[in-house]
DNA sequence: CTGTTAGCGCTTTCAG
DNA sequence: CTGAAAGCGCTAACAG
């Protein structure tokens, strides 16, 4: 009988460092650090591994270390393109870094973020990514004291907790206002659901915009708590027609409100861009092959995925460069038919 | 100086032991299973908690008893809003289970998946719930040697690995063709894009169906490799009317493709669904609402979500009901005014 | 119903 | 550059 029984068949460290002739710590090393390691016990190290199958145990690794590899991330919606296009980033991105994403859903509820910012913290996560800059008070203390990197994205502040990577709304929503009257609308309406914290500072930026070029009218503004959708924008777009008749463009809080709008338009034999502009915001694929096709504001979501890790990668890195924490990206006016009056091109790329 | 110094600031097991005058291993059983600890140890272990904040820390649970809480799920894309669906499912069914959820994207690699299916064991999950019933033999070997609930979802199989949620692709497409002959379409055309296993299934449906009803033509069939998109469905169009202009009903093999159809075809002037039936699958919320409104094939997302937590949380408790391993369910065909030429009524909902 | 003992597999000192 | 010792915080497996 051996001197030391294994209860689990399990690969370990062990087992590794026994077949490479060296002790468990050197194995240890030659995987987190290689260059600590002499080459030749590298060689025989990493052959071990391989011939073996050696796959480290991550819960091990952390309790001994009171550090994980997993990257939280809290989205309020997994099913939001939006979302679901800065999750594709952040996979993406990912992959170099030796981390692992954890993701969760936090609903639009800033109580349920709070929840979910105190169950990430409590398994010491490598890094944390939350959405937006409105986090509750105590939400925001808890992560201005934990010990990672901490990323909002999705909005700009004057205010951030560490790091951030967003673009601002508030100037997005000026844009299309500026363009509409550019393009000869005079009355602008704005629809808006889900009224979460950047759809509202979308809704300000409308209406400061509107107001500093006179054209603001508060029975134009039309809005919901219900969920965003395009049958949501078909109705809204309704409500919009009973109340404000005399409204020449609409500017949609987001595509899919405004898809709704093109198609109860259509249905209502109301000529976009003739008759009334339309213009939506995050530019979904869709929104460029519709009929007409959709002006709206692109939104960079897969680039935001993408550098919030690699801020996190580097701030878990040895030199920080300062000058990076914020980075404020652009969100760019795509303008198409569906705003254009004198619109001549093609209805579609 | 205490008898024991602490070096980190957490709250300990021993901490909230001490607190209530009780053993850790009872705090520990009244934590996982109360039922076993007296009524009021039980309270005072509870106030104890209470009072200190007490976090588990999961990587030590999961060292000691070799098991963690993780569900692990992998699909192959989560931007496609068909595993969105199905991943907002599983969140709302993962709540009442204290498990908690880890997604990986095999971004519709096989081999990809393989990877993952290996990663994910490693970490010894409470479960694992994978996309599809085409594993490769590898990762179907790995599966079936699990020691934990693995749920296959999203098709059917005569074969499945231990537990499945899916509904039949064939028998979708094949109702499809059924629909269009009975509509008085005769001349079917087929376009999908993105060839994985389901499309593939979707397709021989599709071939199965308009042979037996000797209304098979090869020329109608068009596809691509390239990722599923409204531009792919504009695109795939055309091709179709490049090659094949006599079809006069076209099956798309998902609703992304049939809107590029839909656009497509009013650009072109071909009345829909007068000179072309368009029939789409998976029913995204758009779908009701695009004119003319699409007819196209419900398919049970969120549920399948739902039901696979449903079924690894069932598995993991101490009774298995054997008869509930294997669910099928319905996918149905929701018939709108792209299929219907004699279609009076409202152009949607 | 409760406690004792002995690790889980890895990493952190601190010495060589 | 390498190793020995000592846990990280929790739970399995017995005993009482």
């Amino acid at each position: 009988m051996p001197a030391k029984t294994k209860h689990s068949n399990r690969v370990t460290l062990d087992d590794v460092a026994r077949e490479a002739g060296v002790s468990a710590i050197t194995v240890s090393r030659c995987i987190r650090a290689p260059e600590k390691v002499a080459a030749p016990s590298r060689l025989r190290i990493q052959a071990a591994i391989d011939r073996l199958g050696y796959v480290p145990h991550m819960a091990a690794s952390a309790l001994a270390s009171r550090r994980t590899n997993v990257l939280g991330l809290i989205v309020p919606s997994v099913t939001n393109s939006v979302f679901s296009d800065v999750l594709l980033g952040v996979y993406d991105a990912i992959e170099t870094t030796g981390l692992s994403v954890q993701i969760a859903n936090s609903r639009y509820s800033p109580s349920e973020e709070e929840t979910l910012i105190r169950t990430f913290l409590a398994q010491r996560p490598a890094g944390l990514i939350v959405s937006g800059v409105d986090q509750t008070p105590t939400g925001r203390a808890l992560l201005e004291a934990a010990d990672c990197p901490v990323v909002q994205i999705m909005d700009v502040t004057d205010d951030p907790i560490d790091m951030l990577v967003g673009f601002s709304h508030f100037d997005s929503a000026a844009s299309v206002v500026r363009h509409f009257m550019e393009q000869g609308y005079r009355r602008p309406a704005i629809l808006s659901a889900r009224m979460d914290p950047r759809s509202q500072v979308r809704v300000s930026g409308f209406r400061r915009e509107a107001e500093r070029l006179g054209i603001f009218d508060p029975r134009r503004v039309v809005t919901t708590q219900g969920r965003s959708s395009v049958g949501t924008g078909c109705q809204l777009f309704a409500d919009l027609m009973a109340r404000a008749p005399d409204a020449d463009c609409v500017f949609c809080n987001n595509d899919d409100l405004a898809l709704g709008v093109l198609f109860e338009a259509a249905r209502r034999n109301i000529r976009v861009p003739e008759a009334l502009g339309v213009c939506g915001f995050n530019d979904l694929e869709i929104s460029a092959y519709v009929n007409p096709s959709l002006t709206t504001v692109a939104t960079p979501r897969y680039r935001t995925g993408q550098e919030a890790v690699r801020l996190v990668a580097v701030a878990l890195g040895p030199g920080v460069e300062e000058a990076e924490r914020h980075l404020r990206l652009e969100a760019k006016l795509v303008v198409r038919a569906s705003s254009q009056p004198g619109w001549t091109g093609p209805t579609a790329p």
